[in-house]
DNA sequence: CAATATATAGACCAACTGGTCTATAAATCG
DNA sequence: CGATTTATAGACCAGTTGGTCTATATATTG
């Protein structure tokens, strides 16, 4: 097209905080406190801002967790294609992607929980923005697991009869129930060694 | 000892409502909306108690809250001795327990989640008394299913080199996965072919 | 410079929060 | 009966909620 950059300047004052950034910030304060508990002063102290500001840049409170969770969904998928990367060894991808849940789901990371879940639990029932993106999301992580298992099953590194599309389903179902009992019980040791006996079960 | 009833009947009016229906009540407000999203009214509106009433008898909202979850705590142990009863056949028993599971996660049920999970995403991480009962009754599930498994594996109906406790753990993590993906993704059949995928795995 | 746009702090708002209290009716007892 | 206890409806409370608005400073443009 002709114009990629808007055809005159702005004429005043620019924005001048990083609004990335800021999504970031309430991002860890909705990941640490959940949606309903986390107030505005809450977030205000968070980002830095003031209330004008964060109005006029985000909308209210709803817009900006929408904002945060999509991040939170990016940084998630981000992780999934360099850990199941086609290019390498997919069962090494696996382990590196149960590995991955094995540190989120354990000690202080554990307790802090995930925000996803949590949306799932506490908005997804009433709230179909956020019920969308959470299904979307478990679509899109299925699919890097199941894409990963038909690799392996390829290389013949599968267990017999085991079926990588079930399989994926399994695997999401698993590591989701992983990050909901690591909220109190989140010793290393235990999750890592349920992990290795799940991978047991499907790896040659 | 003497006097398992008290020594003489309380003077007044006599309590007139059934405090465990409120219990029960106002315990499927909670599963269905969440701690924080439940206002009083909404309590009130469904234990169809007054104000005082409900305060005279339950202290207050978090009070309230923790019977409702010990009551939702007592009913899934005992649902659990049914299907995982010791006198009838182990492998049986785990597909009992998962069809529940598949029942509970599947369409409108599956919208309406569970409120153990709600309550470890929304307050695990803040509160204590909350915490205890959920890593408690993640202990007490993790058991039965171990037993079960045991006596699968004692009449030679476990597949090769499943060991019950590990694979107690596995099956605690997966259905508790089932419903996180069930909140947006219940499709009835979908949960019934992973669980039986899953069971295939372990069962001889 | 004037015009424009954005930043800030904080006053302000109606609605709602969980929780207490009062007044009064009703049900049980000796 | 009178004493006692619990029920109710609803007034009342201080604190908080998400959200708007005003006043003012600041940074950019032509």
């Amino acid at each position: 097209m002709s114009h990629q950059t808007p055809a005159q300047l702005p004429r005043g004052r620019p924005r001048s905080f990083d609004m990335e950034a800021a999504v970031e910030r309430a991002m860890g304060v909705f990941w640490s406190r959940g949606y309903h508990a986390t107030a505005l002063p809450d977030l205000l102290r968070a980002t830095k801002l003031s209330r004008g500001s964060l109005y006029a840049a985000f909308g209210d409170k709803h817009s900006l967790f929408l904002r945060a969770l999509d991040r939170y969904i990016a940084d998630a998928l981000t992780r999934m294609d360099i850990e199941l990367d086609p290019r390498s060894e997919p069962v090494d991808g696996l382990r590196a992607y149960l590995a991955g849940y094995v540190d989120r789901t354990s000690g202080a990371n554990g307790r802090r929980g995930c925000l996803l879940v949590a949306a799932a639990m506490e908005l997804a029932g009433q709230d179909s923005e956020v019920s969308r993106r959470i299904a979307s999301f478990f679509k899109a992580m299925e699919a890097r697991v199941a894409d990963t298992l038909s690799r392996a099953k390829a290389a013949g590194k599968l267990a017999d009869g085991v079926e990588p599309s079930s399989a994926a389903r399994i695997l999401v179902c698993f590591v989701e129930g992983l990050r909901v009992v690591g909220k109190t019980a989140p010793a290393r040791i235990t999750s890592q060694a349920t992990v290795d006996a799940l991978l047991d079960r499907f790896i040659k």
